[in-house]
DNA sequence: CTTTTATTTAACAAGATTGTTAAATAAAGA
DNA sequence: TCTTTATTTAACAATCTTGTTAAATAAAAG
């Protein structure tokens, strides 16, 4: 069986998907202190072991931790790889946010592509099948007039 | 009725949620090149213009975007505090990937905390209900030995 | 006023995410 | 060997996400 390999784009998908949950920040900010088991690691946490077994292995296939074995113990360790993608990329906008958009341009076109039509798209999501529709009843306004 | 204010860290999940859609991703490397229309922005990608109106709404709730109306155009431009959230959370780490752990706890300390058990956890998502179980059919093995 | 152009909302549906409990696995200890 | 400790997997279920089509809204153009 071949391993399976994430690509760059897919690996930062995974680490900003990773990063938007509010516990796995905590877990990470826990492992910046260091190493440690998982049973320590869910102590500040009001969810199950099964749970926080989960986010570690959403982390793991980011790339934001790793685990190694020691007895009973799985012992949870930060990882660059994931956060280093996810702050590349935000790097690109640096200057954006930083009010000035001098070189932002040029350095965008060394960034992530357009993903276009006819493009590679190995991290676009598949196409759906359609679906047939039912009528929706006549009569409601949700949008405002400008 | 009060607006709606969003919390940091709740911005924080935000943004990284909306960074973690490769589409979405695109669009804002789109949008770093100059303010433009929906339809324009819709030009590159295989999907439906309800499908890019909603990913633009996502965007939008997490500040990574603006809107405005001209005419029958939704012009979008990029808008600099989701993005910078997400960066700022991020550096918090930079020194962890730049392979020097020295001054990293004492950044922790003043960053987002670990959600004890007791506290607000504003942004944690709520309990839920348990389930009555179904017991499973013996004679299984998916874990490999040590 | 009717038609065209631009975009959003409504109404689904498929699939992903995340949490729970029960049970299984693995290693250590009595 | 039997029991305890640590952690994961299986089996659900609720909710979120994202895409589709049909229809509605808004402004401009004929």
């Amino acid at each position: 069986m071949s391993a399976v390999f994430i690509t760059p784009t897919d690996l930062l998908s995974a680490a900003f998907a990773a990063l938007a949950d509010p516990t796995r920040r905590a877990i990470l900010a826990r492992l910046a202190e260091g190493e440690t088991s998982v049973g320590e690691l869910i102590k500040p946490f009001p969810i199950s072991g099964p749970a926080i077994s989960r986010h570690l292995r959403v982390l793991e296939s980011a790339q934001l931790i790793e685990r190694k074995v020691d007895a009973q113990w799985r012992i949870c360790k930060l990882n660059a790889p994931g956060l280093r993608a996810a702050n590349d990329w935000l790097q690109h906008y640096r200057e954006f946010w930083e009010q000035s958009l001098d070189r932002l341009v040029e350095v965008l076109e060394t960034a992530e592509g357009l993903a276009p039509k006819g493009g590679s798209g190995s991290s676009m999501r598949k196409p759906r099948r359609p679906v047939p529709r039912q009528i929706r009843k006549p009569g409601y306004t949700k949008r405002k007039p400008q």
